[in-house]
DNA sequence: ATAGGGTTAG
């Protein structure tokens, strides 16, 4: 769009200007254009005609494509007589759109006040801005309201109720308006199936698909993502076949983009790599940059740092976003150098954000580069106009505590401005076991069950902690403590893929096809690592049965542990695929919690006894075990 | 007199 600004300086009749306007509201022009339009508007004068209508147009314009600052400062500038219904919906829309929701529904009761009339489009706004918030106290009370001003039966009003259900987590209210409603669009079911697939389950997701009357390309990456994000990589690969080649339908950059997002989080490289595939094709080497930045995370995700790497040295722009995800790529593969290294590169470029430092500090951390993570931290407002967040607070607190500089991290926490929470908390008890601070220890825990009551990792990590000071009976009493709530430890699940299938194992699974086998290269492989020196942790593990007599555990408990330890679930992966893939070829393991002390040394050794590179993702990082060590150093 | 604001995949 170059002309308009010619135009509209020739042609300065209030009609073309604010024609004119509303063109660039509804082209995607930039938000320049918008502040070019408002600078003309006050250096002519023309801004204090309020009676055309002119502010009105630009308060739009703002609001659907430049800052909401100008926005905001533009809606008060409008007497409250010229506003209507519209312009308070565009603020709140506005609002919601640049992350500061909360302002969005002070505006709405301010609204009421002023007696404006509210519509439909307002009450939708009102009900994305609940969603956002997961404040769904204001649309309880509200059905009252709508039947009322006559809108309780308005399709649209109804989708946006039952999102905010949806989003809420609150799926039997959704379902129950969408039983309610007498006329149901293609939203109200793609809701529902949203709200099924994320909180119900996949299988009653696809009941839903199956039945929809209608549905579009939302429907069917919803569908995917389900399948996806849950590890179930064969029906999300037939769904995706049926999509594209049965139906005919194009991958939009959202589709792509949120289908590598749910690659990314189930670790399934291989329907990553046919999405990189499919967007190199379509796409003709103009890939989205959203796709693209996607893609560095699924392979940085998927344990493959390297072509993340060279898909991000490949981008065409590189804006903060990419930058990030590069970091934390990094980050996560414990490779500190060299994110100290890019993010010098970073700033000459573009300007980082608190995620940026998030990225950075965590990555010190891994890799216990105390004092480069201090510099940046100490600085953070000083050079980069950052004020800390909790999360850089949570990040020093692991890096000092890790460092074994346990008071300077408790006296950190006491400083922070705001409270400490769990992810906080957490990290220093993590310290605290690793360092053998029990008494800190104890203190930690007592205001982390305060703040969340059902975390069974903390107890876990206490109760070991007992075990390894000899304190059997208070480690026993935790874990009863535990069982007498009702709280179950969550079940530790290792994935792996070989030729294009995931195999799930559980601790002690008795269910795979292959399980015998399993258990059989297990023994051999004991057996070959205790011959170079592995030696079974069995120090920091307690007998689950409910002997409290004796001091140490006895004989059989220790082959009990033992027992225990060996069959856990990232073991008997690791077991699976050195029968079922070639000799010398890397193995690829994902775990959902943290892996254990002894699966660690276990893997460190079965890396040179098998002469593998063994990459574990657990639910923090990544370890790539080589040659009998590992890329974390220990340090983790 | 008048357009403008909005709901489902990230």
């Amino acid at each position: 769009m170059r002309w308009p600004i010619n135009y509209a300086f020739s042609s300065l009749s209030i009609h073309r200007l604010r024609h004119l306007i509303r063109q660039c509201s509804r082209h995607h022009s930039s938000p320049d254009l918008a502040t070019k339009l408002h600078a003309l508007l006050i250096t002519t004068g023309l801004l204090a005609f309020r009676d055309t209508f002119l502010g009105n147009a630009l308060l739009h314009l703002y609001a659907a494509r430049g800052s909401f600052t100008y926005a905001h400062q533009l809606f008060d500038e409008i007497p409250n007589s010229h506003k209507d219904a519209a312009d308070w919906t565009a603020l709140m829309g506005c609002f919601a759109l640049h992350g500061i929701p909360q302002n969005g529904l002070r505006l709405f009761v301010e609204m009421r006040r002023e007696g404006v009339r509210v519509d439909d489009v307002a009450l939708v706004c009102v009900y994305k801005t609940c969603a956002l918030l997961g404040n769904v106290e204001f649309g309880k009370g509200s059905h009252g309201f709508l039947e009322k001003i006559g809108l309780s039966s308005s399709v649209k009003v109804c989708n946006a109720v039952m999102d905010m259900y949806v989003k809420c987590r609150l799926l039997s209210e959704a379902k129950r308006v969408f039983e309610n409603m007498d006329e149901r669009s293609v939203v109200s079911w793609t809701v529902i199936l949203d709200g099924e697939v994320s909180l119900g389950s996949v299988g009653s997701g696809r009941m839903v698909f199956d039945v929809m009357p209608e549905k579009n390309e939302v429907a069917w990456t919803i569908m995917l993502v389900g399948y996806i994000a849950n590890g179930f990589t064969r029906d999300g690969f037939s769904l995706l076949v049926e999509m594209v080649f049965g139906c005919g339908l194009e991958l939009n950059y959202v589709t792509l983009s949120s289908t590598l997002s749910a690659c990314a989080l189930s670790g399934d490289l291989m329907m990553g790599r046919w999405v990189h595939v499919y967007a190199l094709k379509t796409m003709e080497k103009k890939v989205d940059i959203m796709v693209e930045t996607a893609l560095l995370d699924m392979y940085a995700k998927c344990g493959r740092v390297d072509t993340a790497r060279k898909v991000f040295d490949n981008l065409s722009i590189k804006n903060v976003v990419a930058w990030n995800a590069m970091l934390s790529g990094l980050a996560m593969h414990g490779r500190g150098k060299a994110v100290l290294d890019l993010f010098l590169h970073m700033v000459k470029e573009t300007k980082p954000d608190d995620l940026t430092f998030t990225s950075l500090l965590s990555a010190c951390s891994h890799s216990g580069l105390v004092k480069e993570g201090q510099y940046y931290f100490y600085n953070l407002e000083l050079l980069y106009g950052i004020r800390p967040k909790i999360e850089h607070y949570a990040c020093m607190v692991d890096l000092l505590g890790r460092a074994g500089h346990l008071a300077e991290a408790e006296v950190l926490i006491r400083k922070m401005p705001m409270p400490p929470n769990e992810v906080v908390l957490g990290s220093l008890l993590g310290s605290c076991s690793i360092h053998g601070k029990l008494e800190l220890g104890e203190r930690v825990i007592k205001e982390l069950i305060q703040l969340d009551p059902h975390n069974t990792e903390y107890h876990i990590l206490l109760s070991n902690m007992y075990a390894l000071e000899g304190k059997r009976d208070q480690a026993n009493c935790l874990r009863h403590v535990l069982k007498n709530k009702g709280i179950r430890k969550a079940p530790g699940i290792s994935s792996i893929y070989v030729k294009g299938q995931v195999h799930q194992f559980c601790a002690g699974d008795k269910f795979h096809p292959l399980i015998t086998e399993v258990y059989a290269m297990l023994d051999e492989m004991i057996r070959r690592l205790r011959l170079v020196g592995y030696v079974p942790n069995t120090a920091s593990q307690v007998f689950h049965g409910c002997d409290t007599t004796g001091k140490n555990n006895t004989y059989d408990e220790v082959e009990e542990i033992e027992q225990a330890l060996f069959s856990h679930s990232e073991k008997l992966a690791l077991c699976f695929g050195l029968l079922t893939t070639r000799a010398g070829s890397p193995l690829y393991i994902f775990k959902n919690l943290r892996i254990c002390i002894d699966c660690h040394s276990a893997m460190k050794i079965a890396s040179t006894v098998y002469n593998r590179e063994i990459v574990v993702r657990d639910r923090n990082r990544f370890h790539c075990f080589k040659q009998g060590s590992c890329s974390c150093s220990d340090y983790w």
